[in-house]
DNA sequence: TAGTTGTGAGTAAGCACTCACCCACGCAGA
DNA sequence: TCTGCGTGGGTGAGTGCTTACTCACAACTA
């Protein structure tokens, strides 16, 4: 066994242990014994348990959220449904398919919350570099084309709301028995579109058709990660 | 000292405590220090350190999320809106002002999401009981006047949207340096109100007029809890 | 033989929790 | 009025156990 491996398993064990209990509930010994090593190996790999914690807040930081292919999209109103809608399948995809490592990252997220929220802090100035500025011109585009109401709030204060709403969401289908029951998953997915899109001033007639048309288009691929 | 007032000193450190550093975070040591009493006092009044960690959670369950005089309100566009208002003055108030206990609570709820979710499901069972169904009726009220769109989504889940949207935006607003920046709060607080209101369905012109006319009608209420 | 991967058996400190005991107060009996 | 004593609030100094972390040493490979 390699030493980079090595480390890349217990980072692996770690973050499940954290995620799952916090810093504080997660023993180096369950970590261990969830990488099925030694303890005293695990403190030849790293220094203290702090330090593997910001080793893996760090591996998260750097972790790429993916959604290469809409990045390159130009703005425009079937762009920003197209943004909202993958944000909304990837939060709604974390508690419905058993995504391990989404959950993961979101109840780091959440944790940060509570604690210094440096961690959010980074993620989300990660999110904004990487999303808001398309998000932001496709909603003028949409506005300019007359997909949209010009509203006078900030858009960047608009993006965060979205996410703030499906970030709960998910956070509500964490525990192994759901806060709050949504009825059909499908309905959920479609119905946060609409909240979001008609709460970004959209009109209804711009949200039917683009969402009607792109529904189905790309199911299949993959959605990594809005950052959490 | 009577043992009931030593038992509220000690539940409402404790309370502290655990909200800041979460369960595991928080030793008895902290929490007797905090209420000023050694630790064998602290285990003549609570069993066990999970029995006062219950204690707190059924006594923060049972508190009165307040709003009284709006849940007799007639269902109208005028209720809905003034409900979504104060639900988005109260969670914005968390952070702007220094409003320690309904921060605390902030933090048990979401705490429990990344826990067995048991607490946060009996606060939004609350929630619900006690504002979903005006909720419901006004939305209801307003699509019949010709105020809001009639949309195809659960008005329960739209109900749960809005929340949520409030929810984490408080959320990022916990840690000392808020993990995200909105910009001016009296801002903020009217954006927020007409994203979701826009999110429900409710057409501008009700938005806008029902929004200027109440905006500072009982500013100096008191707002106390949507429930965390 | 030298270096790396790996561990069992520790260590001191910290944990939840207990116990013997102090002290102030009320009150019955001499 | 004093004395003795029960009662309830309160504590210092523990208990055994768990924690993060260490170290001497084994096993394997180059």
């Amino acid at each position: 066994m390699t030493s980079d491996l090595r480390r890349q398993l217990i980072l692996g064990a770690a973050k499940r242990c954290f995620a799952r209990h916090g810093y504080a509930g997660t023993t180096t010994k369950s970590v261990a014994a969830a990488a099925a090593i030694s303890e005293a190996l695990l403190f030849k790999h790293f220094p203290s348990k702090a330090a593997l914690f910001a080793d893996i807040l760090t591996e998260e930081c750097e972790a790429d959220p993916g959604l290469a292919d809409l990045r390159e999209r130009e703005p425009s109103t079937a762009t920003l449904v197209e943004l909202t809608r993958r944000m909304v399948q990837h939060f709604v995809q974390i508690a419905s398919i058993p995504n391990e490592e989404e959950a993961q990252r979101l109840r780091l997220m959440v944790t940060s919350h509570l604690d210094d929220g440096e961690f959010a802090q980074l993620i989300y100035a990660k999110i904004k570099t990487l999303f808001a500025p398309l998000f932001i011109a496709s909603l003028e585009r949409a506005i300019a084309v007359g997909d949209a109401a010009r509203i006078g709030s900030d858009p960047l204060n608009l993006f965060w709301f979205a996410h703030h709403t499906v970030l709960t969401m998910a956070m509500t289908r964490l525990p192994a028995i759901p806060c709050l029951s949504y009825g059909n998953t499908n309905n959920l997915e479609r119905e946060l579109c609409e909240f979001l899109l008609r709460g970004l001033g959209l009109h209804d007639a711009a949200i039917a058709s683009h969402l009607d048309q792109e529904s189905s288009a790309d199911a299949g691929e993959k959605v990594i990660a809005e950052g959490a």
